[in-house]
DNA sequence: AATCAATTCAACCGCAGGGCC
DNA sequence: AGGCCCTGCGGTTGAATTGAT
């Protein structure tokens, strides 16, 4: 079913200079079209390598070395809900590409049940939820493209300075590096009124490295979004977009008929 | 120092799904 | 409606690295 893949093309690890050709025709063309990256960039690759080097590799802000407690705890909590999703579960790691988080489960939490994995949660969860395992499948559902956030357009107001290094911090947490972090997570990922699609966060003002934050944000009904914008607008937009996934997933309704 | 085993992780493969004609 | 093309995802593989003996 897959394309075809022209003959002769190169297999296995990739060059500096292959590196730094994709990367050249990436900056230069942008993400996307990629069954014309390797003509573009001179490769002699097919697409699909080309893709996954650069997604997995060369693409800015990833972020490499070993995982934070707080990271290896999301990834816990979020493959408890979503299972094998790991897209969707690199989704919510800035930085971190799906085929990290999915080595990273294979390799080192799927095979220590007993351990690490418990470690990290030891604190609140019970032996009898660890076990009990429900994975829940994202349902299928139509957007109107006439969406602003579809569009393009996502509400966003820039309310307060913007700082450079914030990447890392797709969604504002408070504190997301300490028990606190974590415990807000939890309490996240546990709200019964998540599951009723309720969750509604507005006007809520965090301190964080003497940067304020400040989301408004209403599920289940209404499609206002109040982010603080960072940087990258893209991010931003596309975070908001994959937040609105995962309401989805928890919740029974759905945001959009 | 050499060898073997275990582990890690980048890359490949096959498939599903969406868009377009 | 159906076929083709393209993209993205998850499973798997195998080379490289690390650790143990």
């Amino acid at each position: 079913m897959d394309m075809q893949v022209p003959l002769g093309v190169r297999k296995g690890g990739w060059t500096e200079e292959e590196d730094c050709l994709l990367k050249k025709c990436v900056e230069k063309h942008g993400e996307g079209n990629w069954h014309q990256v390797p003509r573009k960039a001179g490769l002699n690759r097919c697409r699909k390598s080309c893709r996954l080097r650069w997604l997995n590799y060369l693409r800015p802000n990833i972020k490499r070395g070993n995982f934070a407690v707080d990271e290896v705890d999301l990834i816990i909590r979020l493959h408890k809900l979503l299972g094998n999703r790991w897209s969707l579960i690199a989704g919510r790691l800035p930085g971190r590409t799906s085929n990290d988080v999915k080595n990273f489960w294979n390799t080192r939490l799927r095979k220590k049940p007993n351990d690490q994995r418990e470690d990290v949660q030891k604190s609140k969860m019970t032996q009898s939820t660890m076990e009990k395992t429900e994975v829940i499948r994202p349902q299928p559902r139509t957007f109107s493209k006439n969406l602003p956030w579809l569009m393009g357009k996502t509400i966003i107001t820039d309310k307060t300075d913007q700082t450079k290094e914030n990447f890392s911090k797709p969604f504002p947490t408070p504190s997301l590096g300490d028990d606190d972090g974590i415990l807000w997570w939890d309490n996240m990922l546990s709200d019964p009124d998540i599951n009723k699609g309720m969750i509604t966060w507005t006007n809520h003002e965090l301190e964080g490295g003497g940067e304020k934050v400040e989301l408004g944000m209403q599920a289940a009904g209404s499609n206002l979004f109040s982010c603080v914008q960072e940087d990258d607008q893209n991010d931003w937009s596309d975070f908001c977009m994959d937040n609105m996934d995962l309401w989805d997933i928890l919740g029974d309704d759905q945001v959009v008929p």
